[in-house]
This record gives C-alpha cells, structure tokens and sequence, in this order.
DNA sequence: ATGCACCCTATAGTAGCTATATGGTCAAGC
DNA sequence: GCTTGACCATATAGCTACTATAGGGTGCAT
C-alpha cells in the first residue's frame, strides 16, 4: 500500500511517517518504479505499535528501548515492565502537578470577574504569590 | 543588581533571563561600564509575575496577552478572567487525559513481570490495542 | 599576578513534529 | 491527447521554551 492509505489505517499523519522514516523508527520501504514509498503489513502493524506507545505518552526515546526489546524476544521481559513503571511514575508526578495546579487556577478564577484590571486580584496574585 | 542576584531571587536562570529579554518579554536593563546587565526592583517583580505564570502553565504567548492587559489598568479586567477561565479548562482536559493514561498504565504494568519478551503482555498489548 | 566566580555574545541543539516551496505521478473525464 | 486533481517526492525552515557550547571579558581577593 502506498504512504496514504498507510496513514489512514494506522491513525498516524503522512509526514509523520515519513519523518520516523528519516529518523529510524521505522524501516525504508521498497519504492515504487516512479518512486512511491511501498508498504507492507508489516509496517502497519509497527506504526500501530508506536501510535499506541505515543498516545500512551512514552518518548520516542522510550520507545526505542522498547523496540530494541522486542528485537530478541528471548529476553527477559522485566526491562519493558521497568520502562513502563517508570513512564507510570512521571505520569503520576504530573498528575499531581496539574491537579495542583488546577486549584491554584480554580483559586485565581474564583476571585476575580468584573473590576477594572488596575485592581484585579489574578494579577495581583500572580505578582505576589511566593513560590 | 547584577543578573546572578536577580535569577536567585526570581527563582529563574540566568540564561532564561537573558532569554526574556531577547524575545521581549522583560525590557532591556541599563548595563554597567564594562557592559553587565543592571537590575532594579521593578525587573525583579516583573519576573516573579512570569514565573508566576509559567508555574501555573500558562504559555509565553498568553503571558504576553496578560502583560498587555496589564499596560493600562483602566481595562475591564475580563480577559484576564477570560484567559485564565480557558487555561483552566486546559488543564483539566489534559487532567482527564492523564487519568485515562494512568490507568491504562497501571493495567499494562501489573499485566507482566517475569516472563520473556517474546511473549509479554505489555508489549502484545501496545501492538494490538485499538484506538 | 593569578585564580575564581561571574558576566558577555553568538550559535546550535533539544523533542516531536508541522509548514512551506517546488515539482513529479497517475487515473478519470472531456 | 490533454487537463484536472488527488496523491506522492525532496529539501528546508519553523514551532515552544529553553539549554548547551564555544570563546572571551570583568572584578575582587589572595
């Protein structure tokens, strides 16, 4: 199949392939006689791998990792489990950090609405709250 | 004060200072005779306010609506409002969506542990899941 | 006078794409 | 047979918000 039809079935964006393309994350395909990118299931089936890792938030990086696993499949199976714990610890992190966040903004909203900006109390909290 | 004491005090780098200052987000200091960047108090305020803001997520971009608020104090003050309302909502959805990935982390972890690659769990899943 | 912390500029790099410019390919319709 | 339009190609620059690197000057203490 060609990049296009590729793209629709994998979710991903055409340039987004030919992007993981120029930076490893996917092999070359064969091209066509006039040039085109020609691509196999098995191709469909990786990028679905990485579209999957992606929405789920691993970095490109962690995802190299994780494809490099899968090269032998003899390996043990406890470093994908570490990769996957540790993404889970960030996400945990930053979830707290917005939820922090999203009360400090709740705050901020609450206390203001309809004065003039001179004596508006989100800028002046925003000026004057400590770290 | 010299740049160093101000990145201290702001909580900021002295890089992100300088930074600042190139994308104009902070006016252009007085520099002493050997040409060291000179800070006042206002320069400290100010970049507290950015800090501020940038701790609380908000993008250069709306910072820089913020500022220009701030430029006349007669303004009604319901952009603010309005801005922080919209970042707020922001924040939320990308709550949401984290809650959601958390969980499917937390199922993806306890999926595996000890066996080989060629048949984990996580990695089956990440291959296999839908979108 | 020498060491050290601090300051300066300019430039390139980071992640993960996205956008722009310019041009070739291919099937359908007239 | 020719055009139209969707699709494909490459190369290059841009995005956010910084960070890093290279190469050099300043100011104070020992």
């Amino acid at each position: 199949m060609r990049i296009g039809e590729l793209a629709a079935l994998s979710g991903m964006k055409v340039v987004t392939i030919r992007y993981y393309e120029t930076t490893g994350l996917i092999a070359a395909p064969s091209r066509s006689r006039s040039g085109y990118r020609m691509y196999r299931p098995e191709h469909l089936q990786r990028l679905t791998f990485l579209r999957r890792c992606r929405e789920l938030g691993f970095s490109i990086k962690e995802i190299r990792e994780l494809l490099s696993l899968t090269e032998n499949p003899r390996q043990s199976c406890a470093s994908v489990t570490t990769i996957a714990a540790r993404h889970l610890e960030d996400v945990r992190s930053k979830l707290d950090d917005l939820q922090r966040l999203q009360q400090a903004l709740d705050g901020l909203v609450a206390s203001c609405g309809t004065g003039r900006v001179g004596d508006c109390k989100i800028l002046h909290a925003l000026a004057t709250m400590p770290a």
